[in-house]
DNA sequence: CCCCAGGCCGCGC
DNA sequence: GCGCGGCATGGG
């Protein structure tokens, strides 16, 4: 990799922060695992599963049922009937899925420390965990440094630096061009995401974009 | 009516 | 290994 590469890689989420500010992810509510006794960790395994291929607002709608059925941790996913989460889970969208998931998951990832230890291949084994969930959750859960991509990730560095590849392949260009911080990958994640909801979209405003200059679209890459 | 959302699985090739 | 259909709800 060469170093203006990196150079402008590190001036991106430099700017990003700047402009967009910090995005709090991933956002728990630590009151109500203080008042539950369970880890905010198990909110965010929960919502990894309850956001794939779905809006936010809509996995929100699942997680605020579970809160209110005071099944917002592992614990509680696993004692709930399977048609009972099944309707709490329903506005999250594919819930006959997500509910098999949710309960493949409270079963292994118990209790919530293995996200501290387990190897990426382990968690693959887990039916319902993807490159992308399980990087979610080594990195956001585990605190482990695992660059998360999707595919705002993938367009964004693609119109950006020109840089087009499969899943593993951008993680590991990101890891590679990037020191291994916890705390940096979490937040360049949210802001890329940010970025290509307010502004690089399938069709792009890039009139006023903060980080136009730094950008090889539309004059270079497509 | 259409397309999209903080993907993954199982299948065919 | 890669591409594809299915999975489901809610918003624009």
């Amino acid at each position: 990799m060469d170093r203006s590469l990196r150079e402008r890689l590190t001036e991106l989420y430099r700017r990003l922060l700047r402009v967009y500010g910090p995005q709090n992810w991933w956002p728990i509510d630590p009151e109500y695992h203080r008042r539950h006794g369970s880890d905010p960790r198990e909110e965010i395994v929960i919502g990894a599963i309850l956001t794939q291929n779905t809006s936010w607002r809509n996995a929100e709608r699942a997680i605020e049922n579970l809160k209110r059925a005071g099944a917002l941790s592992l614990k509680g996913v696993r004692e709930l009937p399977a048609e009972r989460l099944g309707e709490l889970v329903k506005p999250a969208g594919f819930f006959r899925r997500k509910v098999a998931y949710l309960r493949e998951v409270a079963q292994k990832l118990d209790p919530i420390d293995v996200v501290e230890k387990i190897d990426r291949e382990q968690l693959f084994r887990i039916r319902g965990i993807g490159r992308e969930t399980a990087d979610v959750i080594l990195l956001y859960a585990g605190g482990r440094p695992f660059f998360v991509v999707d595919s705002y990730t993938k367009r964004i560095v693609f119109r950006t630096f020109g840089v087009k590849g499969g899943y593993e392949e951008l993680r590991r260009w990101f890891e590679g061009n990037l020191p291994p911080d916890v705390e940096l990958y979490r937040e360049f994640h949210a802001l890329l995401d940010e970025h290509a909801k307010r502004r690089c979209l399938r069709n792009p405003l890039c009139g006023g974009c903060p980080v136009e200059e730094l950008c090889g679209f539309p004059s270079g890459n497509p």
